[in-house]
DNA sequence: ATATGTGTTGAC
DNA sequence: TCAACACATATG
């Protein structure tokens, strides 16, 4: 148990505490989890063949694990009311790590973990991490996560400073880093972003935290304010005329929006992700990727549907990979 | 037979 | 959203 020790308290109820490596960090008060009281094989217990079964399963203390009959652990997140299976694991640690995995990538580096809240840390380790996270889809993941490569592919993307694990169109494997960037949020692209709306819809839970508008005390209504963004690091300039439209009540991306997706053959599915340089610059990135595409080529399982259900990012078509980012073209 | 993951439910 | 629990289904 590398992550938790156990004390007998009383005869029908026992206190874990997980001291080391900042399990619980977020859980209550910092105060140890109180399992359910394990009625082994009933009061009298005994009568004999007391086997390792205690019907009741021991609860986990960690986020996102659950026990599993055999005495291992398994780890599960949940997405739109659904639950995506993480895989089953020996250790009960390594399901929490594997959920945290997960939850910052499902959940952006806010997310609640068991462990380690990368973000805020600027260890490169940390800053890798967060960024082979993002620059995976959640079914890669899942799937990393599942089948216990998660740790792997890792440490392969650091060793081989590719980003993804196939080498872009253009041939060439990712710059070593150029500056330092986090992801904001990103938006599986609908029908209508790309259609003849001319307009990207930015969720508003994302608008008003990444991208206030109005207020903008300088001058004017601030109904509206044109960014300035960059694609990857060196790559073009993208300006668009980003406002609040009352009359559907949302925030969108208008003027010059249609220009991108146009150049990069946007499709529904898609997914566009917006990014903020670390440090006082602010300077803002795009960047994009497909999600359908290759998928034939790609020879995939059968993509819609990998696992259970899940996955597939929100719109329709399950998103897939492809790291079209980091692209050398223009 | 055992392990793994889903169906379901109820609490929060 | 989340985990407990039952149980169907993969797996070896």
């Amino acid at each position: 148990m590398d992550g938790s020790c156990v004390e007998e308290a009383s005869s029908d109820s026992l206190r874990y505490d997980i001291v080391d490596d900042g399990a619980l960090r977020r859980m209550g008060s910092g105060l140890g989890v109180v399992f359910d009281p394990v009625p082994k094989g009933g009061g009298g217990g005994g009568g004999g063949g007391m086997e390792v079964e205690s019907r009741k399963l021991p609860s986990s203390g960690y986020k996102g694990v659950v026990p599993q009959p055999n005495g291992r652990w398994g780890a599960q997140i949940y997405e739109r009311h659904q639950r995506v299976w993480l895989g089953t694991f020996a250790e009960e640690t390594e399901a929490a790590r594997a959920y945290d995995a997960a939850a910052q990538r499902f959940r952006g580096r806010d997310a609640a973990t068991n462990f380690r809240p990368l973000a805020e840390s600027d260890e490169e380790e940390a800053a890798a991490e967060l960024s082979f996270l993002d620059a995976h889809s959640k079914a890669e993941i899942v799937d990393m996560l599942r089948k216990h490569t998660y740790r792997d592919e890792l440490e392969h993307c650091k060793r081989g400073g590719v980003l993804g694990k196939r080498k872009n169109p253009a041939g060439g494997y990712r710059k070593p880093s150029p500056s330092p960037r986090e992801m904001l949020f990103e938006k599986a692209v609908t029908p209508s972003d790309v259609g003849k709306l001319n307009r990207l819809v930015i969720p508003k839970q994302h608008a008003v935290k990444h991208f206030p508008l109005s207020l903008p005390a300088g001058g004017g209504t601030g109904k509206c304010v044109l960014l300035h963004l960059e694609e990857d690091g060196d790559g073009k300039k993208w300006r668009f005329k980003y406002s609040y439209w009352n009359s559907s009540q949302s925030y969108v991306l208008t003027k010059g929006w249609s220009r991108f997706v146009k150049e990069k053959q946007l499709k529904a599915g898609d997914t566009v992700s917006f990014w903020r340089s670390i440090g006082p610059e602010k300077q803002l990135y795009i960047e994009w990727r497909s999600s359908a595409a290759e998928r034939s080529r790609q020879s995939a399982p059968p993509a819609a549907r990998l696992f259970g259900v899940n996955i597939t990012e929100p719109p329709a078509v399950g998103c897939q990979l492809l790291k079209k980012q980091f692209i050398e073209v223009l």
